[in-house]
DNA sequence: GCTTGAAGCTTTAAGCTTGAAATATAATTC
DNA sequence: GAATTATATTTCAAGCTTAAAGCTTCAAGC
């Protein structure tokens, strides 16, 4: 026998889930601080909130609209979820449901002018924000971090853009 | 004038707040995928939600239990979050409070045997699916991430062991 | 001792989130 | 064209989450 089979690290086989778990667990502690602090300065600064943001960051991108559903699937939550944000930021008349013309169940989504100057705003000192809170990484590591993360999941992730 | 200049990317002190941008969506993006694939399974699975889970893993691991308030800081959540959780979690007699000798506004939340034997499982399943679902990592892939995620953050996480 | 302030926890109101049920419309099948 | 099935959205109940306010207890300072 080897001399030093008892102090070799367990082998890859055992070894390969509890290193996945360990990348989550960091994953997932990163991804917490930066909320954290996203939504704080969200709330501070323009008395919004990540969700929020997020739809209306979805519809800046999307000038024609987006429907209910297609809000649901490309922020990743439930049809229930879209529905109280839309009604809350079409409450601020940040952004307005209009029909869908040929199909009378749909609603289609968009942002006011008063919404698009206000989401420009935002998104500016959230980038700025976010370039801040990830000032740990520079151009190489991420173009590194892209593509692990890109290759992490074996489904693969749609391309929502 | 040089008679590309139109056509280079922009320099890097430019760029480099939208590659962490980018970054920070693709983080989000996976971050939200395999949350919502664990939150679906322990559902299934073991009829019970992440944040219950979350709480179970920082008890597992701390046989003495933890004060609400420690409970509180390692799991990124309010104070008032936690109440309610572990509530429910007391009501399934999964977990109990105790008193903490000396300090009679203090709680301390640990474990029941219950819990414990309960916990064991969804852990176990837990690591399998995670490993499942980040199944594109190798381990070098994993060290390389653990490491690029660490320096991420320019305020750095606390070790919350 | 008494007061003052801090610490630990719970409560509350508002909003977020989900899964499931309900509603309404559209598309398909027969 | 009537019945069935599928799609789009909303509603609902339960639970999660936060920030702020409140309650109780502890620790210092006086």
């Amino acid at each position: 026998m080897t001399t030093n089979s008892a102090l070799r690290p367990l082998p890859a086989s055992d070894a390969l889930p509890k290193e996945r778990l360990r990348v989550w667990l960091r994953l997932l502690k990163l991804n917490k601080a930066v909320e954290a602090e996203l939504r704080e300065r969200l709330r501070r600064e323009f008395a919004t909130t990540l969700p929020r943001f997020d739809v209306m960051s979805a519809l800046y991108r999307h000038t024609d609209g987006l429907k209910m559903s297609e809000l649901s699937r490309l922020l990743m939550v439930s049809n229930g979820n879209v529905t109280g944000i839309v009604d809350r930021l079409t409450e601020d008349g940040l952004i307005l449901r209009a029909a869908v013309p040929g199909d009378r169940r749909a609603a289609c989504a968009r942002l006011t002018a008063k919404g698009r100057t206000e989401f420009e705003k935002q998104a500016a000192a959230h980038e700025a924000w976010v370039a801040e809170l990830l000032g740990g990484l520079d151009a190489d590591d991420c173009a590194q971090v892209m593509d692990l993360l890109a290759t992490a999941r074996t489904i693969p992730l749609e391309d929502n853009s």
